[in-house]
DNA sequence: TGAATGACAACCC
DNA sequence: CGGGTTGCCATTC
């Protein structure tokens, strides 16, 4: 197993309910600035096996990728509110781990 | 071993 | 803003 994918791992799973993250946002965090394929790629491989908040990962453009999963009434049962274009508004709900307990807090 | 694929992203038109 | 093209990386056939 890969840092990269170790490190994904724990990032996906410090996500907190009501955020999202971007495939980039993770791979970059996780140290593959080029990654974002294979984010997609570890969520529905490792998914299965490890609990991971799959449905708090979405496109850089806030959109859902998967569609024809509960993907979005899941994020949206946590509090997330979709567009009426059928997109989250990222600069609201994007997770950053970096930053995290000074600007989240409320 | 080489080619195709993927729950993406950035760029260009 | 939408659609098409290119780039990057790991996995699978």
């Amino acid at each position: 197993m890969q840092p990269f994918t170790e490190r994904a791992i724990e990032i996906i799973k410090s996500i907190p309910p009501g955020r999202v993250m971007t495939y980039g946002q993770i791979a970059r965090l996780a140290g593959n600035p080029f990654g974002a394929r294979q984010v997609s790629w570890l969520l529905h491989s490792m998914s299965r096996v490890h609990k991971l908040p799959w449905h708090r990962i979405i496109n850089a453009k806030g959109e859902i990728s998967y569609t024809g999963s509960e993907q979005r009434e899941m994020l949206e049962m946590e509090g997330v509110i979709f567009t009426k274009n059928g997109k989250v508004d990222l600069h609201t709900y994007q997770w950053l781990p970096e930053l995290t307990r000074t600007l989240e807090e409320e």
